[in-house]
DNA sequence: CGAATTCGTCGAATCGATTCGACGAACGGC
DNA sequence: GCCGTTCGTCGAATCGATTCGACGAATTCG
């Protein structure tokens, strides 16, 4: 077990002046250095982050609060988890990992006893305890997710501009009657910021395209989506295209459009909003995909910069956030058959 | 910021004290711990970890090293993580979250800088460097996933029982031709456990019920895999049963199914082994689910258990390991339709 | 009733880094 | 050649908890 100690010994300094070579605070002679160095390579030394914390009041970690209740947890938060956990390592910080399953406890706990110098939120809900908590400890924090609500920096996709983009595209490809499979019901409910602009979007184009857009609401349950699905698709005159934001079901949902009988893309379009994780292998279908790895790097980088709130001047309106503008991947949206 | 010294002031009592009634290691008078509880509860006082930490070398955290390399991350390894790190707060440990983007440094660095006292290795290869990292420096450690090379304690669900059930259980139902789609070739290729032990399932399983199963390797790419499917499916004479290893394009390979004309379970049953997660809703197939909760709680059990071996009488032999028996869930395995 | 024990609490050393003030040496100006 | 800088390094205080030895008071025992 190395201290700092040991390698000044070694290199025959003072530890002080090591600690000045780590951190480059005082200018130290090149000699001196490159002694310090080398003594610092041959036993391996590796600064105790508890002492330095200690001293520093600073952890260089972050706290990442992920969701577990069923129905918050998406698949993609794992992907999330760790481009966050990437993104703060390219600044110096580490990762701990939260739930949610002690409520804001935890937070309170981490933030408390000095665990972590700042927090990332990831499924923020309308009026979310945590982001009060927060508050209330004036602890540092961005939020995976859209808030305006909250007095705190936040990243997201427009998901208004996406699921507004997404119909026009559809609109544009000659389709003139569309469905659009909205966010379930419970995250409506539960004012989630996609499902309220994604909704939002949805009505923006359909007044600009003119076309006949029909919002049927998604359900957790994937009975009763495959049963409103059906029902819309079986409508008269048929829809020829579907914009789907509820894609955690997408499996259940393809499988409803097989068994009323139609075939992608031949009798329906399918175009997708939002993400599911790569390796599913949904490549073939035109989508807008959630950007996960810039709403990391932009969260980690947005949490980063709120520990230090004395580095640049106190903004002049609200905590800063990074909208992230939606664009259209895989192949062309094929246009309605002619049947 | 309030500390010890301000709770032993307030409560009249020294220090050390306060320290004695927090941590239990030396006999209070009631009179003196209810005089430092209420002072504590009225400050507000949350000890500080690095202060603790300094002091004992003990950090009371576990460092989860997640997989980020394309085809090693699952979507089911984030709920690994979520519930691993819900296991160690059940013991008072958190859980900081590591990628293996800058390959066994990261480890390295946690380990030496006393960031953690133990760790958890997820998806674990064959002859993984960061196994020989960790046993070089001596660390504390436990594996997701079983490796009887390694040095280390490990759970898993036994693959090769799992595979052999599920194999067993559609012969009894009747099937005579069942296929077996097994891992993809790069993880057979890169000698991962429940890729080498499912095929020996499978084998087991063929000679124990004397069906005739077809292996058939999967790939990663979906198309591929398609290809190998919808050849498979149309041999004749056609078999009656798929059996799943490998979920994760399960999508895709359902599409397969469908544009291979056949229903299910009217013309193929299929059977999972494994598990996807929990929301894409696929509840409605005969399966072997992974045991991700048991997983977790084993291994982050047995990696806090390797923090200090001293406590117990050194094992006579090996690491201890958590070996899960497969259980079939879901509805019945149809039998095969008469024509 | 005095000595030996037990009990509960205290004071001080300690963990390993950071950081500020100080100090000696080299250097430049006049 | 003397004085005032500048430069590079050092020593010591500090962060906030843990933990050991010690110590006075209370209790037990002969």
């Amino acid at each position: 077990m190395t201290t700092i100690k040991d390698v000044a010994e070694r290199a025959g300094v003072a530890p002080s002046t090591v600690s000045y070579v780590l951190s480059g605070s005082r200018k130290i002679s090149e000699d001196t250095r490159r002694a310090v160095q080398a003594a610092i390579d041959e036993l391996g030394y590796h600064p105790r982050a508890s002492a330095r914390t200690l001293r520093s009041a600073r952890t260089r970690v972050l706290a990442l609060a992920a969701p577990r209740v069923p129905g918050a947890y998406r698949a993609i938060d794992g992907r999330f988890a760790i481009d966050v956990t990437d993104a703060a390592r390219g600044h110096g910080y580490d990762v701990l990992l939260m739930t949610d399953s002690d409520g804001v406890g935890g937070l309170r706990r981490v933030a408390c006893s000095g665990l972590a110098d700042a927090a990332v939120l990831m499924a923020v809900e309308d009026r979310d305890p945590r982001v009060e908590v927060l508050g209330e400890l004036g602890f540092p924090a961005a939020l995976l997710g859209r808030d305006d609500h909250a007095q705190l920096p936040w990243t997201d996709l427009d998901w208004d501009a996406a699921v507004a983009l997404a119909v026009r595209e559809t609109a544009a490809a000659g389709h003139r009657r569309i469905l659009f499979l909205s966010s379930a019901e419970h995250e409506v409910a539960a004012r989630r910021g996609y499902a309220l602009h994604g909704l939002d979007g949805a009505r923006r184009a359909t007044a600009e395209t003119g076309a006949e857009v029909r919002v049927v609401p998604s359900h957790r349950d994937p009975d009763v989506l495959a049963r409103r699905l059906r029902e819309a698709l079986t409508a008269r005159p048929a829809p020829t295209a579907l914009v789907v934001q509820h894609l955690i079901l997408l499996p259940r949902l393809l499988d409803a459009v097989a068994t009323a009988g139609l075939r992608v893309p031949d009798d329906l379009t399918v175009v997708l909003v939002g993400s599911l994780p790569d390796e599913l292998g949904i490549r073939h279908l035109p989508r807008i995909d959630l950007p996960v790895a810039e709403m990391s790097t932009a969260v980690a980088r947005l949490a980063i910069d709120a520990i230090d709130p004395g580095s640049d001047a106190r903004p002049p309106s609200g905590p800063p956030h990074h909208l992230i503008q939606p664009r259209m991947a895989g192949p062309a949206i094929a246009p309605p058959s002619l049947g």
